[in-house]
DNA sequence: CAGCTGACAAAGA
DNA sequence: ATCTTTGCCAGCT
């Protein structure tokens, strides 16, 4: 286990901003599959993080973050709703009616690339 | 100080 | 298959 796993504090966004920095460019990961790459189950947590991450340092591209069924569920969250399908549309995600199109191929378990 | 909320998910019925 | 319940834990009221 990394750096990662073995943590349950306030260190939490944290840990949550360093999974999400490393989704690669037209990929994106769901909530889920962060907070079990913590080693925790608070995928609401992981929102909330994302929340927190308006003027994070370095950015953290949130709208690479979508719930298990790759839908764009915190869009009204962001300074305009349809940023975040504009940047997945152009880093070559398909986002049809707030729906990411193809999600299992998109996906980008953590847990997979990160922990090897 | 105590309870409710929430960008979710998995298990039970 | 859908609907309901529980866990999760920081932040707000």
């Amino acid at each position: 286990m990394s750096k990662f796993t073995e943590n349950k504090s306030p260190d939490f966004f944290f840990l949550v901003y360093e999974i999400v920095r490393c989704i690669p460019r037209g990929r994106v990961s769901s909530y889920g599959a962060i907070a079990k790459a913590i080693g925790s189950k608070a995928s609401r947590q992981v929102g909330m993080a994302m929340n927190f991450s308006h003027g994070v340092q370095p950015p953290v591209p949130a709208h690479r973050v979508v719930n298990r069924i790759g839908v764009l569920t915190g869009k009204h969250h962001f300074s305009d709703p349809g940023a975040m399908q504009r940047q997945l549309e152009e880093e070559g995600i398909r986002v049809v009616n707030d729906k990411v199109q193809n999600f299992e191929q998109v996906f980008w378990d953590p847990l997979k690339e990160i922990n090897l």
